[in-house]
DNA sequence: AATGAATGAGAGTTCATTCAT
DNA sequence: GATGAATGAACTCTCATTCAT
């Protein structure tokens, strides 16, 4: 937890360390990031760092917590703005293109984002890990039950399964554009938003048969 | 490539190096694991790494591509043992115990293949991911074939999606157990393979209709 | 330029390091200048100096150029106290007399001097020989004219040559008696500024002709 | 001296050697050259390079001597080709455009020269410049003795100041060419042969009084 | 005579953290 | 509360030289 120090600071100063801690971390991750950089960017004396936050580690963690509320705070409106009068596999492939769409226009979240994912010390992953985690199962939780409810998914299909599952694909799409390594085969990487669509559209129609009734 | 001068070396001082390379490595990563440690670990003097291999990276990439190759290879073996007249979900199912259980036997070949998957730093993973995802399509496509071939495989599966599915569940497996929020869902962190086993067996069998044409 | 932190130093403590620098880098010349040496010497701890300097090339330009201006600023001191009523040869003359006896009794000066004119790198010494050719310039072409405005100086002699012959000649006569191989001829080396003076007088009177005007 | 190995070597590889010796010690100096890169280049093993001179040190100078005697030998063939029937100063004009020529078509040569110019350790230097002063005297005194004999020196000029004038300007114009900071005046930096003769003319020209008895 | 592996000191540089002001 | 100078350990990498083969 940051001091109440970094709670009582100016706003502006607030978001210039934000700002320049999303955009370090999330593009050198944590052990290769530098404090140093950050307080530059910031424009505050490297000191203050430590009057905010008690190390580098809490500095992160702080930075993956806040990441993770906003990715989630944002997705849960714009799933809401999907259609639900269609098959689930197709408002799923909604749900995958408006978080490539995203992370597309928020690199600095994507950035934390792979860094929560790319982080190889345990202690620290299991820290950022965690509360992404949670974050992820708040929004995944609840629609897969409500899409259940209307029947539209298998009645035989592993609730655990298909959670896992979603936390799999979600991290891969919202990176594999922008990494490589991440997506051999399907060519995702290096497109934009729209020239993702059809790679996504086919991945996730492969995937439909885990999640939904023959018919 | 390794200097000419690695491959000539005494084969007790090579395996030395290799090995404390694949626990630094494995243990911190690429960017945070330290080549004085690997020296020390291997009882060699630091300059002499460098008579070895021309950088860190390329010191990186040789162990990377070494513990693929080990990897594909034992694994190779172990799935020709496995019993190919039986469903292929229990098929699969299998393969994925003796994946977890290759993993379980060997900590310095999980933790490189951590290592690998990661690396945050673009330029680093393009290079070790490739090698290592070479050696997997190598494996993977091959059997898929097969199967397929045999009649197992849903006609209408998409090859691409189910090579891209087992991409991201087969590392999960490998690692799960090892490392914290990897698997937040099926329990896997902590278990010996034998007591992974249910939570595998669950998981694949929830895959499996994307595989399996309906009975 | 130096760091803002350089400047806001204590006075005493940035003596000492640039007391040091100049003794180390006019002893050993740039490449071979070690920082490890200057910081030893100062009593600082290494890393400080990276908060004073952004690296060593910038520390080393640092150095030379404060060195120039004093250099510079002495010289055009003891210039000034020159008798100007005497033959343009004789004056002259003195003006190495006193340069020479400046670089007597400035070891550290002549250090950086000499390091200055044996830097080989060439995108090192481009930066630090263009300011202190510009020091010189400002010296010697406004004492050329004033020279020339007294009809002492030939009509017909070329300024541009002029000014090229008192850039070999100035390091030549500063470094000749401390340095092997530079003075071969005349027996500058090793001597002291009194003993150097029957030579230089002998090497300025040779030179005699393209500056005067025939009797 | 280099060992008696070194001359009962074969000559390819001796001239290999030589070759990447001066290429290595006139692109970086002596101390920042380095020995690793000489033996590659010259496709020999580290250790031989022990077997023909003690150290590095002797080796350098070996390097210096052996450039410092092919320069003097081909000088020594260009200048008694030119034309002694011209007034000194215009055969002094043409001793220097051959000079900047040679330099222009021997850049290694050109190189040594300059790493023997720039060589700030004393010990090295004098070792190295010593030798190069004895070729430049040997071939600079005895002409001007030829033309002081036919009367186109000022009887009143003196030997020693315009034997060391001369060796202030031939590595001026052989260096200054090709490396900052060395002529900030008359602009011979970047210019081919051609085109520095007009700088070199008006340079020699405007010395000339120094030369010339007055007509 | 030639090799080339081994060495270990030393290079410049970065870093998270402390603490006096 | 903010500052920013100081620290020194750690980093990767280079080097001339040695010596067993």
């Amino acid at each position: 937890m940051p001091t109440s120090t970094w709670f009582r600071l100016d706003v502006d100063k607030r978001d210039r360390v934000l700002h320049a801690a999303m955009r370090e971390f999330g593009e050198h991750g944590y052990s290769t990031g530098s404090l140093n950089n950050i307080a530059r960017d910031a424009e505050i004396a490297k000191g203050s760092l430590f009057q905010y936050f008690s190390d580098k580690q809490e500095f992160f963690a702080y930075v993956c917590d806040e990441t993770s509320r906003r990715v989630r705070e944002e997705m849960e409106r714009r799933i809401a703005g999907l259609d639900l009068d269609q098959p689930f596999i197709d408002w799923l492939t909604d749900v995958c293109f408006v978080w490539s769409e995203y992370f597309a226009e928020h690199p600095l979240e994507r950035g934390v984002t792979a860094a929560t994912n790319f982080e190889i010390d345990n202690s620290v992953r299991a820290v950022v890990r965690d509360t992404a985690v949670q974050h992820y199962l708040q929004v995944v939780r609840p629609v897969l039950h409500l899409w259940r409810d209307k029947g539209e998914i298998r009645a035989d299909a592993d609730d655990d399964v298909l959670v896992s599952l979603l936390l799999l694909i979600l991290p891969f799409i919202a990176m594999a554009p922008y990494y490589d390594g991440i997506d051999p085969v399907l060519g995702l990487r290096g497109r934009t938003p729209v020239e993702q669509r059809p790679a996504i559209r086919r991945f996730v129609a492969g995937l439909g048969p885990i999640f939904e009734p023959p018919r």
